[in-house]
DNA sequence: GTCTATACTTTGATAGAC
DNA sequence: GTCTATCAAAGTATAGAC
């Protein structure tokens, strides 16, 4: 029986290469080479390049989800949950050597819609979609699903950017977000703030 | 002695293929037979296939270019100007079959930021803040980078959610780009609203 | 017996030659 | 325009080490 770790410690390294250089640019000798394992038992755990690269998607799937669920347990105010969530996200997209998003930079190297690494990807952003409307949703905004859009659109807008954009550009987003959030709550608050 | 327009033909043809099936998917021999010219005939107006992307990246940058110029003379009011850019990125990206913007992807399929490809993807991204920063400047905004900012996260948030987000999801860019607009200029209209 | 390391096969792509 | 050289990458198989 093989170890187990030996899964972990390639799909770590490939996903630290696959980050860095691009999924295509990386080669499966040169995950082994940074590995330190042999060819043989790669492909024993990983049956070939595309499962593997499966693997690192749904990995970065479930950072994301980690990423969802602490944003949800930061507050009790789906709001600020939201917002919060902009902000973690901000502050991957902008960190020095981010690169815009592992599934967003994967779906684009894998253009064809029939290819399982396209549709892992895109059923990944299918399920974000579904994620924020609901925590839109949740608000009480008027409009969720329109909310949610705004919020995709700077939640996106912020991964395509990426360090080009900054700390200062990360707060920008929180700001926007902030914003949009409050605007999007017509009944009570706008209320409150005509009447001061 | 060789006709002027067969580089624009193999061009015009590599940047249909690139478009839809990504720029690493396409091989050279690809576009020669689809564009019925010899090989002979490619590798003479284009040295290699970095020079061809680089080609094919500047012709989108012209692209952008006039979508850019046809916002800026559409209206007088810069923020209207800001409105129809959105609108009309809006259009392209959630066409059926729209894939991201093809700088983004192709920056994304080129990760190496020494790469020849990778550098005139990301002079074009410098180009277009600059661009969008001058207009929001020319708005009269309280802080027109801020803007500037947040009219970029709405542009590239639509590239990337591309034909997932639909014809609804362009309108919804659209409104965005106006709340973001109007309430980026404190002085006025602000007062004007708070008045009625 | 499973791990590492390496040699080999095949395929496809860029590029050049005629 | 076809044919060919070169090279890199995905897999497969094999040889050896703990």
């Amino acid at each position: 029986m093989p170890t187990p770790a030996a899964r972990d410690r390639i799909l770590d390294t490939a996903s630290r290469l696959f980050d860095r250089y691009g999924v295509r640019a990386v080669g499966m000798q040169q995950i082994i080479d940074d590995c330190g394992c042999g060819k043989n038992t790669l492909y024993r755990r990983f049956a070939s390049k595309d499962d593997l690269v499966v693997a690192y998607l749904r990995r970065c799937g479930d950072d994301w989800q980690r990423l969802f669920d602490a944003a949800q347990v930061s507050a009790s105010d789906p709001a600020d949950q939201l917002v919060e969530l902009v902000r973690a996200v901000g502050a991957r997209a902008v960190a020095p050597g981010a690169r815009g998003g592992p599934l967003r930079t994967t779906l684009a190297e894998y253009a064809d819609s029939g290819h399982p690494v396209h549709r892992v990807a895109e059923a990944h952003f299918v399920r974000v979609r579904t994620q924020v409307r609901g925590l839109a949703a949740a608000t009480g905004a008027a409009d969720p699903d329109e909310l949610a859009d705004r919020l995709l659109l700077i939640l996106d807008g912020l991964y395509a950017n990426g360090p080009a954009f900054g700390e200062a550009g990360a707060r920008t987003a929180v700001a926007f977000a902030e914003d949009v959030l409050r605007s999007a709550r017509p009944p009570a608050r706008a209320l409150i703030r005509r009447s001061c």
